[in-house]
DNA sequence: TGCATTTCTGAACACTGTTCATTTTATTTG
DNA sequence: CAAATAAAATGAACAGTGTTCAGAAATGCA
């Protein structure tokens, strides 16, 4: 039956082109301006097409969050691997996480950022799992850093959550146009050294306590 | 000419009328889910009476914008008078900025998060002024401190990036529901905590380099 | 009262996400 | 190969959106 199995690739390849048209028109003009019509005329189908392919609106974005933690994760992972010490892990895996989020603003902004999908899509775990996978490993590098003497006496997740946080603010200021306020040349900028300057704080808050 | 007068006040009670009606939906469900149609249905006029008073829908967001800084402003100089140490002032600023962000989650999200105004109106100066002030309220708090002997060596403007994006981060990560990965019973406390600890980590800076 | 202004309405336009009967295309069977 | 069956794609329709504008209603002034 080699009929079904090519259906099934036939499937597959239909929904990467619906999947690949909705990206890029998600990132050239984002999610609530992109209309299905528009991503049906791109793949050249008509709009009642792509609902047999995929439930709704919110299913694409579903589809394309999922890829998107992978392409973070993986980025995460190559930062991790480039270091040997764990502090250098640390600052590494903070600098591709800003690095992915400023290359692929659309895409963090659909992870990180928007609601769109997590009130509509609630119930589903998977949504979390995603970002619980990568909180994990930041949470596993503090560990590290933590076993090397850095952070005494804080816990693990609470500090985990601030530097996190950190990181996300520093993008989503810049993403979302509210570095608007520095002038254009220093911005970027302003934000690795916002980043370097508490790299140097948590850093040196280790000598002290040790 | 009492006349034009009372027609002025008016105008501007009408206009008061349709930001109430239309703050009040924003905060419900959201400003893409809420219509012109709904705005007018709750001050019970015809849709297009609306438009007389306001240009487009995203006008009535930048008015709502322009009030919600106001009170942002309010409560953060309520922060400051509060405390008489510098340390403790910028402090008491970062609580006020994240307790407003959270008993006012629509309003900070426009203010802070929503691209809608920020590109139909990229060109109004007044939109990043009060951004501005706010930054550089923050900007004096920080200077403060450093007179006082806080976080020597360091740039005022790239220190004031650090704690602001560090406080949005907390903000946005809780408001977007990216917390949801955590307990619910827990969700808030792990959020203060990471400020305190945060707060911890800055002001034994100071202790290190005197 | 009559006339001029201002204010408001509601229909219309082009768009949206989504559904579904109908038509087109592809596969299997006789 | 032709007929019957199954699968895929369509495009019209629905209820909604922001916005505009001719005409109706209300108001101000003589």
């Amino acid at each position: 039956m080699g009929v079904i199995d090519r259906k099934e690739r036939e499937k597959v390849e239909m929904k990467r082109q619906i999947l690949d048209a909705a990206r890029s028109l998600f990132l050239e003009q984002g999610f609530e301006k992109t209309s299905i019509r528009n991503i049906a005329e791109v793949i050249e189908y008509s709009a009642g097409t792509i609902y047999l392919y995929f439930k709704d609106k919110n299913e694409i974005l579903f589809a394309l969050h999922v890829e998107a933690f992978g392409a973070l994760m993986q980025a995460m992972q190559a930062g991790i691997m480039s270091e040997n010490d764990p502090f250098e892990r640390l600052v590494a895996l903070g600098k591709h996480y800003l690095k992915y989020a400023f290359e692929n603003p659309e895409l963090y902004d659909l992870m990180f950022v928007m609601t769109a999908p997590m009130e509509t899509l609630e119930c589903r775990e998977e949504i979390w799992c995603d970002g619980e996978r990568a909180f994990e490993t930041l949470k596993f590098v503090v560990g590290e850093c933590m076993q090397a003497g850095y952070f005494e006496g804080f816990d693990n997740e609470t500090f985990s959550v601030m530097v996190w946080s950190l990181v996300h603010g520093l993008a989503t200021l810049h993403l979302r146009r509210r570095t608007m306020i520095f002038a254009e040349e220093k911005r970027i900028q302003l934000l690795e050294d916002a980043y370097a300057q508490f790299v140097q704080i948590i850093k040196q808050y280790k000598s002290l306590a040790a």
